[in-house]
DNA sequence: CCGTTCGGTCAAATCGTTTCGAGCGGAGTG
DNA sequence: CACTCCGCTCGAAACGATTTGACCGAACGG
């Protein structure tokens, strides 16, 4: 490997090494001007022989004006980073679908882990577009730092902004849909565990006040579903959607925070984490699910640990979701028009929810 | 905002326009060159007024020979990518560490969803280190793909490579000691729960000859720590450490397979997933932990939805992991000598094994 | 009052690639 | 045989920044 120590070997050098112009080196990478194959053959061999592995994509980003990479803005909240399996599959989609492209991925944390400004990621990274899965709040810093640096944002699952596609989700239709289930099996005692609000996130009975209050909006279209088709005798405020959050929400929904003679017989939550920690909680109390407390959830994530029970829950296309975004992407990078897409839920009923007791 | 239409302003036109050079303009922003108090805000002025919101990082980039981009091959094996909360730990401690030095973590899928090749992104991506999480197979195609580019690498938990950092873990040591503490409870039929091998993922029992061609180094080290303290009865691979494929083996070894009166007492297995799933196959077939099987993990991951029962396992610091991977890389940038981190590990008794039976 | 030093500014080189338009043969056509 | 056209190659100009070393005036010391 004829490597001159120092520096690793450039376009110009192979061009030399092969004797033809740095131009026609290019073409021969990048495969798609006319070329002689001849001619491409001699840069590939001259490259080989001085180990040039390819351009470097540095200088290719820079001459093109486009770097390949878009953010995704994981972490709405602390934690949420990757701990959600709903978040996982959204990636997922995403990432497949921007692979197609040669596009890649960059992590960036929402908020700073130390200050309290927004990621530093946000102001200096490269990045062709920013996708904020998981919406936008009113005045949402993450979202000014973009349109500030003038970088195209995809929205998914929240209000819309100007100018950038939105994948949105029925959820407020399939909400309702669960909660409709809830009645129609007689249930009229029915309780509600909820997503975040999202200005300071808090654990705690959601009185009228607090519901004028609510600026995340998936959360807004669940609280709004379930009023669609039933008024709850109580609304649980959750910091995040986990299992252990659900269960200490169900905990007080089952036992103390509610007189036993007035305890709800069906729990609606926001989502399948909340409500796999309900049925958790539920069985530790002693109660039978779904005997003595029915419990439908939002998502439609696998939960093997639940077993044997499959949880009843409005499925979201999750994948699809991500794919949805990552076509987002593409459209925006090509110029196209930006669009809204609003992907359908459906509710699977599993055996967490049964007929009303009496 | 006196922007010109067209294209958006760059550092000269900012420089022109405040009246000064080019290079006084650039250290205006870069803050790290001697500059008056006055000049400075001449220059920011001027960007203000054009709506320069700082240098491009494209051209930063170049200039720099740095990209600020760590790539991180996720994805071993297909699937692994999110599913799993020990990868979550990992990358959420290593994107806190990177994020203090303004580097960002670009997603690498590890193999390309459609094509066998190695994922497009290696080959092509900018990164100026690339954190292989997993480990590295014998004649890794990823592994090549990166020292053909010269990209550095950093290695988590696997085999030594030439010149690269490794994160190791003591997981021969820590999954011996878990499989003593069975033998120290009174068990001697000890089945064995294992991750994937390596070389195409398959699930069933494993053969003595099948036992030689584990290519994965930490699945190697965990069955070589179980065969320090006892001789399992059987072992049991994995395609993948998820609790389905957990409760599937399990349920293999605890019913089908063996004849009840042989039945294993204790099952060691490789990872928590892969324990929990376990728990939940005895529970299914109606056997007590630990009264009728113990069952102990490995990796310490918060398993809330097991409760009430609290699984033994063997902790390994998860997020510390993912900062070391952090400051390996750091170190690696800032020129220093690659060196090996070898983290500890140690058991952590849950309720899920108890003496054994009779 | 002159020489030195120092802080601040600038000009120019450089990072490595892509792409546009021109140029140049050779082949095809009238 | 002349002309046109076509296919390939090349030169040169970006892309947008950072950094080195020169330069210049002012302040300071002798």
């Amino acid at each position: 490997m004829g490597r001159t120590p120092g520096s690793r070997p450039t376009l110009a050098r192979v061009a030399e090494h092969a004797g033809v112009s740095v131009s026609t080196a290019s073409l021969a990478f990048s495969g798609s001007g006319p070329i002689t194959g001849e001619t491409r053959d001699k840069v590939l061999v001259a490259a080989a022989e001085l180990g040039y592995t390819g351009p470097n994509p540095l200088g290719r980003q820079l001459r093109r004006g486009r770097s390949g990479i878009i953010g995704v803005v994981i972490g709405d909240y602390p934690g949420r980073a990757f701990r959600d399996p709903v978040a996982v599959q959204v990636l997922d989609g995403l990432v497949d679908v921007l692979g197609t492209q040669g596009l890649g991925v960059l992590l960036i944390p929402g908020v700073s882990p130390s200050d309290d400004g927004v990621d530093p990621l946000l102001e200096t990274a490269a990045m062709d577009v920013a996708v904020l899965v998981w919406g936008v709040l009113t005045d949402d810093p993450i979202l000014s730092a973009l349109q500030r640096r003038n970088v195209p944002v995809v929205v998914g699952e929240g209000r819309a902004v100007d100018g950038a596609p939105l994948v949105a989700l029925d959820d407020r239709v399939g909400m309702a849909e669960a909660a409709r289930h809830l009645l129609d099996l007689g249930h009229t005692r029915v309780a509600e565990i909820a997503l975040p609000f999202g200005h300071g996130e808090r654990s705690g009975p959601v009185d009228a006040e607090r519901l004028t209050r609510v600026d995340r909006t998936p959360t807004a279209n669940r609280l709004a579903g379930v009023r669609d088709a039933v008024d709850p005798v109580l609304t649980w405020e959750t910091p995040a959607s986990l299992v252990e959050h659900g269960r200490d929400a169900a905990t007080e929904i089952l036992s103390t925070w509610v007189p036993a003679w007035e305890r709800p017989t069906a729990i609606v939550a926001h989502s399948d984490l909340l409500a796999a920690g309900a049925v958790i909680a539920a069985r530790e109390l002693g109660l039978s699910v779904p005997e003595d407390v029915s419990i439908a959830g939002f998502d439609g994530i696998a939960l093997p640990w639940l077993s044997p029970d499959v949880l009843t829950s409005v499925h979201q296309p999750l994948r699809e979701k991500g794919a949805a975004l990552g076509h987002a992407v593409i459209g925006l990078l090509a110029g196209e028009e930006p669009t809204t897409v609003t992907l359908p839920v459906g509710l699977a009923t599993g055996t967490t929810t049964g007929p009303a007791p009496q």
